[in-house]
DNA sequence: GCCCAGGTGGGTA
DNA sequence: TACCCACATGGG
């Protein structure tokens, strides 16, 4: 079921050459910065970021506090997420030399739990960095995962990240290359038409049982 | 003007 | 464990 899914999906969209970054480093600041927020927000931040030339780790390191949030006000929550990006580059340079490289390094199970003790990495941050920064084999849950597959009783209520996580893993192929084309794919049919009150009309999954309840 | 977005952490019972 | 709630901007 699972692969049959990612297949329709493929089959409408394409490769989807994820994730939209253009280094590791804008990777991880838009994972953070992405929590709750409309990308497009997120892409003016960024936008913020580079133009101020603070998209490196030691550029963000050393950014002030207050710099660091007015150039990424326009994602939103931006006092949180100025101080969730200040604690992961102080992790990243307290433990790990300033090299992402190795933060992400070793068992997946075990770069995950490094990220999930860093303030304001939760699990989907840290799947996300994990696979888009680290090309490492975990799957990222969102939104979207959540709510396409509920309505297609794929998911129940009760499944929570973790399990989400889990089904995934364990009916798909091992491969990293897969669950970022997945997650990816997800998110495009998401934003198209499983947004808000938004309707499956023309979605590629829409001849799948569906909930017609909202 | 209202609702929502590619979450997370803290508080309360 | 299971809910609430704050965080906050910008687009539809």
């Amino acid at each position: 079921m699972l692969l049959d899914v990612f297949r329709r999906l493929h089959k409408a969209y394409g490769p989807q050459e994820w994730w939209p970054a253009d280094s590791p480093v804008e990777v991880v600041v838009g994972a953070i910065l992405t929590q709750n927020t409309a990308w497009s927000n997120v892409r003016k931040a960024i936008r913020n970021l580079g133009e101020a030339d603070c998209l490196g780790w030691a550029a963000l390191r050393d950014v002030p506090v207050p710099e660091l949030e007015r150039l990424i006000r326009p994602s939103g929550t931006f006092r949180v997420k100025a101080a969730r990006l200040k604690s992961f580059v102080a992790a990243l340079w307290h433990d790990h030399g300033g090299d992402l490289g190795r933060l992400l390094s070793g068992p997946v199970a075990v770069a995950r739990q490094r990220l999930l003790r860093v303030p304001g990495v939760g699990p989907e941050t840290a799947d996300a960095i994990l696979l888009y920064a680290g090309n490492r084999r975990s799957f990222v849950v969102d939104a979207y995962t959540r709510r396409i597959l509920r309505r297609h009783f794929i998911l129940s209520n009760d499944d929570d990240y973790e399990a989400t996580r889990a089904l995934f893993q364990q009916h798909l192929p091992h491969s990293a290359r897969l669950y970022n084309e997945y997650h990816a794919l997800l998110v495009a049919v998401g934003k198209r038409h499983c947004r808000g009150t938004a309707v499956c009309n023309g979605c590629p999954l829409s001849d799948l049982a569906h909930d017609e309840r909202e």
